[in-house]
DNA sequence: ACCTGAACACCGTTCAAGT
DNA sequence: ACCTGAACACCGTTCAAGT
């Protein structure tokens, strides 16, 4: 790539970055071509269709948190483990308003650029949920689909203005769902005891 | 209102009805206006915003809603007329993608047309929430906008192809996570035990 | 090679002109 | 009173023309 393309390609990325925090993932590409101070056209040289930009935007994204499963994996115990990471795969969302939309959407869409960083991000959080299974430590009636539904519902919830402030204390609520009555203990330690939270 | 008025009137909110459930709420107003064989003028004259058209669909079943938790209020135990009603307005969304996000919207909007219809709604599940915690029978620490969350969230998955078959599952799991330990015999009982689900 | 912006087909919304 | 469709300002996407 030549090296004013590049240059072109690393700032869209930056610019895009910041506006999709603004405005989340339905922002105008008009607005982010201008911002970068380039022609539409080369906004579309680069990143064919909108999914292509938010793919380089959100890659990166799920596959820390895939790498960071697999730590989980080996370092804690399971039913922390898992409770952890549904914690951090929700936090990312935070600048994010849609990703989980793209995501749900990419996982069903093998033709998409972000279907590949999906399905392993999807099995490597499976794994933390089957390991935890296999002693008992959550519910057994969830599988996979299941555990990515309620994250993708929590995320939703998140970027929902009225209900942001709450959703940390609405996944902790998830969290004792996903859980067995025995191993409910770390959690009421981790949230420093039963807040009332009205 | 004149005669020939009223037909449109009526003929436009039939069309409506049929393209959002085909659509979802964002669907094209000059679709709905062709398919009702009228131009698209006359639509804006019945309903001047797109949030005009949806609330005349709206309305009746956020009231019905109201109704119906008043019933429950007075006919069943505090627990069950919670979980059930929980069930019910998740159901709404059934034929209506993105209605959910619609009442969201219009709880946190006072000038929404769908505000007042909304907000009656909400006290309404509160009251169930509040009657099932004087008797110890859910969490403490849930308040209606806690309630209001955990059915947006479970709507949302209903929206989503991709849950949609797990989306009953998974609102019985949440409903486990709203009920304290020593209340949830008859959600077993209404799931027919313990399924796996796998 | 790469960039640019006009052009195309859509959209929600408004409004002057008709009946 | 009510209806109509052109007009306006946007959008995503494409592509002929430039450098």
């Amino acid at each position: 790539m030549r090296a004013d393309a590049r240059k072109n390609r690393d700032h869209l990325l930056e610019v895009a970055r910041d506006v999709v925090n603004e405005q989340g993932a339905d922002a105008s590409l008009r607005d982010i071509a201008r911002r970068a101070g380039v022609g539409l056209g080369t906004l579309y040289r680069h990143f064919p269709r909108r999914e292509a930009l938010l793919e380089a935007l959100l890659r990166t994204r799920f596959d820390a948190l895939t790498t960071r499963a697999r730590e989980l994996e080996t370092s804690t115990s399971p039913d922390k483990a898992l409770i952890t990471w549904l914690h951090e795969i929700v936090a990312v969302t935070h600048n994010f308003r849609g990703a989980i939309a793209l995501m749900v959407a990419a996982i069903a869409e093998p033709d998409s650029a972000l279907h590949a960083s999906c399905v392993t991000m999807k099995a490597a959080g499976t794994q933390l949920l089957l390991r935890a299974q296999a002693e008992g430590l959550t519910r057994a009636d969830l599988n996979g689909t299941d555990l990515f539904a309620l994250i993708s519902a929590l995320a939703w919830l998140h970027d929902q203005p009225s209900f942001a402030t709450r959703a940390d204390h609405l996944t902790n609520v998830v969290a004792s769902a996903v859980l067995t009555r025995s191993t409910q203990d770390f959690l009421r330690e981790a949230s420093g005891g039963p807040a009332a939270g009205r």
